[in-house]
DNA sequence: TTTTAGCACTCAATAGAGAGGAGTGCTAAC
DNA sequence: GTTAGCACTCCTCTCTATTGAGTGCTAAAA
């Protein structure tokens, strides 16, 4: 049996409302609500075979229906029609960018603030992955008599600048040696070319140092290493208690346990590299633990270099034309800022 | 009517007995499991007294009785005897800080993780005052043909540091010259006392390069701005589920609202600037929005300046001995780490 | 053949009644 | 001053209708 013009139009009035109103919705609703000329008997024959193919569930005989995540697929992929941004929308994305220079970390955490106040969803935000950015400068900048700063720039900005003690009579000279040794052995290489044991071979240039040299590949080392590290960024965490179906304390707070279990929550937006818009509604999803909420993710980039992942995660029954859109807007919208800034690098 | 030595040991068993169960206490628990060798009758009546005193309050008729903010503040000024960390905490504690160079906001997030974890609240902290801070060091360092990194370093390590683009042809000479203007202008002074207008008569020195200008005196004067800008921190949100107070989902979603509010989190720290460890109980606390709840704050220093404060929050019947000594300990620790890291200032 | 009206049936949600129990306050005796 | 005893209060839990939204089926109408 194929899904005749009438079904769909059931369906999509079906989805529709429980996305609006998060009950079960029965067969007199639709019929009263979603005026298609016929009663509520031949919707109920209708919404029988429905169920019978998979698209709608019952939560208990005596209730209306609720999409299934098959349904809300087709739904997404067919019957869905994608709502472009209204203008205040897309004037707040724009203004988040306008104008500003800040941190990369900074920008990310601003997405994501964004993207949970516009969508009323939970905002995840992926790092970039430092691994796979090119080193452009490393330096060791003298503060002080006693500290230097150790710059390490890449072509997504900076990664990283620590404070190192410098050893008593250490001249600029010196450091300026160092950093242009450092230069040469590690310019131009991703994080991941990166082999502290590159050092090595130049150990002899320190002398009677050996202990900042020690200092400063412990630095380095820990630098390199932490550029590997996920770091997963989030919003609006507690708009979880807008949606009635997470006024139960358990699931609220297992929603909220969920967001602080950083390492799934990375495995989910790594998983999605492919450049542009995904989603991954309920069961889809390969973790048994999401399994009831939907993610809707896209990539941003430098470049054509795909950095990272943002999403947004809510309920199954999420608005999806809605926030399928926001998405596609958030995603080119932090890749244009991020390239126009960073712009081609050598 | 004064407190006799018996009135006293059926009210810290009282207290002792809530702040472990959390249900109203009996005058039968209180004379089986805290034997003082009268009957329940008898501990009935001091009850009676007690409450009449504003030490106790009954939630209804037939329920045992609960102890006032008053209670507590006589338990925390009399009664408790202050336990010292056992070995465990201490050792958390004292790896926390062990041979660890880190960010000045890192330190602090990290002292708010452990904090939380130790003692199973909420906790809070105040990143550094930075008004207070004197600039140590400000310089240009060049990192590629288009860009230029602007590094402010404080007494209490590195402020901040922002990628600044460059004109064409301009020279490290230059930058160098610029960095020491920089430096002649507001090295020594704290941010408060900072003002970006003193740049204005060393305009000239710029000549043709005024974009160049501009955008220099944009990003110190928004770094200035951001130094002042409030920012705190928060450990282990969702410990408060652990309550069964908060099991109730407005309760819960409440108590998440409130650690939203980070202006009024911000007041409520700022306001406990005398060093040393501060208990606010319930309704002793100036906002009428933490009337459900206690705070036990910790100053931190650098040498004998205040840098900011760090704390944590939780039910009224909270565990005073335990959090008490526990934020007694993690503000001397921070603030030996952090003096023994960025020493005396010039 | 499709649609519809009608009706019995199901089942969650809600309200109400009653029993149970923890705890108090009071009184009278010790 | 202390205690045993007892009536009383009031929350909590359980059990039992009652209600109502919604279904599925059947038979008649289109």
């Amino acid at each position: 049996m194929e899904l005749d013009a009438r079904k769909l139009q059931i369906l999509q009035a079906i989805i529709n409302d429980y996305i609006i109103t998060a009950e079960p919705v029965g067969s007199r609703t639709v019929a009263r609500k979603y005026g298609l000329g016929v009663s509520s008997a031949t919707i109920r024959n209708e919404m029988s075979d429905l169920e019978e193919l998979g698209y709608l569930e019952q939560p208990h005989t005596s209730a209306g229906r609720v999409p299934s995540d098959k349904a809300y697929r087709l739904y997404v992929d067919k019957l869905m029609r994608v709502r472009s941004l209204d203008d205040q929308e897309a004037e707040y994305i724009k203004d988040l960018y306008r104008d500003k220079i800040m941190q990369l970390e900074q920008v990310i955490l601003q997405t994501a603030k964004v993207l949970s106040d516009i969508t009323s969803y939970t905002s995840i935000a992926l790092t970039p992955q430092l691994s796979k950015v090119v080193i452009r400068h490393i330096q060791l900048v003298p503060v002080d008599k006693d500290f230097a700063l150790l710059v390490v720039v890449t072509s997504s900005g900076i990664l990283k600048d620590t404070l190192i003690r410098i050893p008593e009579g250490i001249h600029n000279d010196f450091l300026n040696k160092v950093s242009n040794i450092l230069n040469e052995q590690f310019q131009g290489k991703t994080f991941s070319e990166v082999d502290i044991k590159d050092l090595s071979p130049v150990q002899e240039v320190f002398a009677e140092n050996q202990r900042f040299f020690n200092s400063l590949v412990d630095v380095l080392s820990s630098s390199f290493q932490e550029s590997q590290k996920k770091e997963v960024l989030l919003g609006g965490t507690t708009n979880i208690f807008r949606f009635p179906e997470y006024q139960d304390i358990l699931r609220a707070r297992s929603f909220l346990s969920l967001m602080e279990e950083k390492d799934l929550l990375y495995q989910i937006l790594a998983s999605s590299q492919n450049n542009g818009v995904k989603v991954s509604i309920g069961t889809e999803n390969p973790h048994e633990e999401l399994r009831d909420y939907s993610i809707v993710t896209a990539t941003y980039s430098l470049g054509d270099r795909v950095l990272g992942t943002i999403g947004v995660i809510g309920p199954t029954r999420m608005e999806y034309s809605r926030a399928i859109s926001v998405m596609d807007h958030m995603g080119k919208s932090l890749s244009n800022y991020l390239t126009k800034l960073y712009g081609k690098q050598p």
